[in-house]
DNA sequence: CTGAAAGCGCTTACAG
DNA sequence: CTGAAAGCGCTTACAG
């Protein structure tokens, strides 16, 4: 028996009794009689009745689905902060629908201008690398002058008014640079693959300002994924080191590729802090000292603020920051 | 100037023109004169009209959304596989929803009910561990009576006739140990910490047959991903190991530590072959072999069954198989 | 060429 | 306690 899920209509036609009644009695509703009320809560269960959403949706005006907007979920920090908003939202009557930009300006557009009449209620969004460097942020504020909300994390664009979830990255490249020059390390190579991004900036800046304070010529290496590790060894040849700091997992990897190609040892001769998984850094040799960022964490506290943006229809937009800390394991 | 999009009817009091006439203006039709036409799509897009996508959904019974059931996405099978997906789906005129089941059951069947009726027009599902070893489908033989397409892949319940896309784990396995044998490899130990997974049964089943039919006792040695190092650790400690096949991300990192650990070279001593992304593969110390499940195909293929079961509405099931192939590094 | 009407599946104020 | 009616925003067969 292929076909639809049976509808009010159907279930009004097989009892003689009127849509209305029916859809008070699945209400519970007090103004019908509890006889009715049997038969007709009997006969939905005996045929699996389940109110069409979208029609309660065109409705009520609310859809109850929050777009996630991210770049990409091949990369553990945007992997497990979807997994701290999916586990929000999943306690809550929300749905979520996930949109990978792929750093791509025209696809992010597309995607908030698609979803943004009737399909979601708002949207959580880590900003693509391309709309970062366009500064064109029109998509944004369209989708909120029509009364959708918008959460940023991670990713986020100062200029607009949004709530935002992020992390220090200034202050904790700034304190693991500090730790490395406490431990006597002098000569610490900061290796990015995403230079482009804000966070990447920040992050530099962080390091930049801890170099500097403590009187020592930083050097910073930019790459892309895949050179990354031939970059670092080319530099390890001709330059002393004692220390990398890698600002995300394929630069991490990386790194600790090329110390072990030199021949020097981790910790003794080179020190290395990356970002990677929680999970990665205990499975790999050496265990990697690494910068958390709790992305299980910032996700969750995005999810929280839209639902709760959604909920309460306010204009007040909320700044979340979410600490990172540095998780010390055998490589430092 | 919060609100929601204008919509047919407004822009209809604001011309003195009816709502059927701008719907049909707005869709080119050859019944409209190009004189009200052009006045109906400028005032249109002077407004920033867009269809309300859940009316269009209520009207035609379709949705043009997919939903997307996966364990996790914290695994970068899942993660790319959703790539694949994402990617197909992208070009379409559908969008996807992503619910995540975290090997729960009652996760998995809540899911289905919840966006059986109106929400979405077919299901990509990757089967939750939980719900293999409850053998309890009818979540999915509900959905599909309701005109609902369904199309499983990797994690595949073969009793459920649906779309399926799946791998040669079975080959995929026998070959890559009948590859160690042929290079004098005696001792090939079998990591897994996904022996509960169906996957992960056909993947032994194929390293049984490679020892058996080679004259080799097998080993296999089940753990959890926390405690699969330890194992390894402890089982090189007493026993003559020159290879091992890890069976997922978790486990080849692990094997990689515990051999590290034992002092022993890769893959002089013993060679690895793990389940890894391509990328981190290359960037590992020894790179390592692995046997690579072509997940952004695989998610690509079960995106596009589905969009072709939706839009044909055939009943036929397609069954789809996608070839691992074993990329060699130097970790063997 | 334009518009009134019915309908998708629901909810709810209103009448009886 | 029950039901007819209007309406969410659209589409489309039908009438004029």
């Amino acid at each position: 028996m292929a076909g639809s899920n049976i509808t009010l209509k159907q279930l009004s036609s097989i009892l003689g009794v009127s849509i209305s009644t029916i859809s008070k009695a699945l209400k519970d509703s007090h103004e019908i009689s509890d006889a009715t009320k049997n038969r007709i809560v009997e006969l939905a269960k005996l045929h699996n009745y389940q109110p069409n959403k979208i029609a309660v949706g065109l409705k009520s005006g609310k859809t109850n689905t929050i777009a996630v907007v991210i770049p990409s979920v091949q990369n553990s920090f945007f992997a497990r902060a979807l997994y701290g908003i999916e586990s929000l939202i999943s306690e809550t009557n929300f749905n979520i629908i996930v949109c990978l930009t792929k750093e791509s300006h025209a696809k992010e557009v597309e995607t908030f201008n698609m979803l943004s009449n009737g399909v979601v209620d708002g949207f959580i969004v880590a900003v693509c690398e391309e709309t970062q460097s366009l500064q064109n942020y029109d998509h944004f504020t369209n989708v909120m002058e029509n009364g959708k909300s918008v959460v940023m994390f991670d990713r986020v664009i100062e200029s607009v008014n949004c709530g935002k979830v992020t992390t220090n990255d200034f202050t904790a490249l700034s304190e693991a640079t500090q730790k490395l020059i406490s431990s006597d390390r002098k000569n610490i190579v900061l290796l990015s693959t995403i230079h482009k991004l804000n966070v990447g900036k920040q992050r530099t800046q962080g390091y930049l300002k801890a170099m500097n304070a403590g009187g020592f010529s930083p050097t910073i290496l930019e790459s892309d994924e895949k050179q990354a590790g031939a970059v670092m060894s080319e530099y390890l040849k001709a330059h002393p080191v004692d220390a990398i700091i890698a600002l995300d997992t394929d630069a991490s990897l990386a790194a600790l590729k090329a110390v072990k190609i030199s021949g020097k040892q981790i910790p003794k001769d080179v020190a290395v802090i990356g970002y990677v998984s929680e999970r990665m850094a205990h499975n790999l040799t050496p265990e990697l000292t690494t910068i958390n960022q709790h992305s299980y964490t910032i996700g969750n506290a995005a999810a929280r603020m839209i639902v709760e943006s959604i909920r309460t229809k306010s204009k007040e937009m909320q700044q979340v920051v979410v600490s990172s800390t540095l998780s010390v394991r055998d490589s430092s």
